[in-house]
DNA sequence: CACCAGGCGACTC
DNA sequence: GAGTCGCATGGT
């Protein structure tokens, strides 16, 4: 029998911000749990459910201000687990300010200055780009949130009488197949004791014997995600690599996602096709060329850069960058 | 109904 | 050691 989660009191806070975009930076493949709620965003960090909103920048003064309000059931003394995930205290224009100075850099930046990266929980992240491999974002999201559901601890989701009241079309729009995620990432804990039968109940096919493998190691203390985040890039990146299913690409996308490394640069098929057609046009540059040019090119806020040229390509240069 | 999707690893030659 | 191929599944 379980025991029902009554919704607590919520409370809020309000956050400025300069240069972030928040439904570009929460929709642009790092993370997998946010959904598009009545104009805000619903996710959930940890095991707290959270709800944010992006006023729209109106002073004439200042056009990149902005406030992005958030709400909540936890209490509201601290909200450092918020703050550190939306990496608020990131002094972004200069780590903007980095970037080559370069063609292709100057016009993803031109197309939005106000994606941001974002500091997730380690496991969560790595668990889920395991998921990530041939699937699309859409797909990606469905797994975690079946994983989620099947394997996560129920938590206590926001007001849903409020949520009833708003019903105009736009809104209505925005709410479809917008479920609410009303569990916890599942613990790798969890995920170890599960069978590869039952993992695949979750639409990860061949995924699952990786993630499987990959929950054991980091359930067993073989894989410390908080040492690997104290490491040298290299050696946190081979660390990682230890886990079956996770190649370079992965690897990348969990330390610059959750562990705290800028510099980390990964690179997949489109990315190495903007690299190729915008830095190498004339000569065709094989993957190993790519990942020095990529390490030393970019500075030390690299894997921002490459989410600026990620974003670019995806809303805006699919055509120019058609093979 | 083919074809492919923010890869990886095993298998060729 | 550098290219090719299978792997599950769902969406155009």
């Amino acid at each position: 029998m379980e025991r029902p989660l009554l919704a607590r009191p919520l409370s809020s806070a309000s956050f400025p911000v300069r240069d972030y975009n928040l439904a570009a930076t929460l929709t642009s493949g790092q993370a997998f749990r946010w959904r598009a709620v009545n104009g805000t965003w619903e996710g959930v960090l940890q095991n707290r459910w959270v709800r944010l909103h992006q006023a729209a920048p109106h002073s004439p003064d200042a056009p990149h201000a902005s406030i992005i309000e958030a709400t909540t059931d936890a209490p509201p003394h601290d909200w450092r687990w918020l703050t550190d995930y939306l990496r608020l205290d990131d002094d972004h224009a200069a780590a903007l300010a980095t970037f080559p100075d370069d063609k292709p850099m100057r016009t993803a930046l031109a197309h939005c200055r106000g994606l941001r990266l974002l500091r997730q929980n380690p496991w969560e992240c790595l668990a889920s780009f395991i998921l990530s491999s041939t699937k699309q974002i859409v797909q990606i999201q469905q797994c975690v949130e079946l994983l989620c559901e099947r394997f996560g601890e129920p938590i206590r989701s926001g007001a849903p009488a409020e949520r009833r009241q708003i019903s105009d079309h736009r809104s209505a729009a925005l709410c479809r197949d917008a479920a609410t995620p009303n569990f916890a990432f599942p613990t790798a804990a969890r995920l170890a004791s599960a069978s590869e039968i039952e993992l695949r109940e979750c639409k990860i096919g061949f995924r699952a014997k990786y993630l499987l493998a990959a929950a054991r190691m980091v359930a067993s203390a073989e894989l410390d995600l908080a040492k690997v985040q104290s490491l040298p890039l290299d050696a946190a990146r081979a660390e990682l690599m230890r886990c079956p299913g996770v190649g370079r690409k992965i690897a990348d996308c969990t330390l610059l996602f959750s562990c705290g490394f800028d510099a980390a640069f990964p690179i997949d098929v489109w990315v190495e096709r903007a690299l190729q057609q915008l830095y190498f046009a004339k000569r065709r540059a094989k993957r190993a060329r790519l990942e020095h040019f990529a390490a030393t090119h970019f500075g030390p806020h690299a894997g921002l850069a490459q989410q600026y040229l990620f974003h670019y390509l995806r809303v805006a240069g699919k055509k120019e960058l058609k093979r």
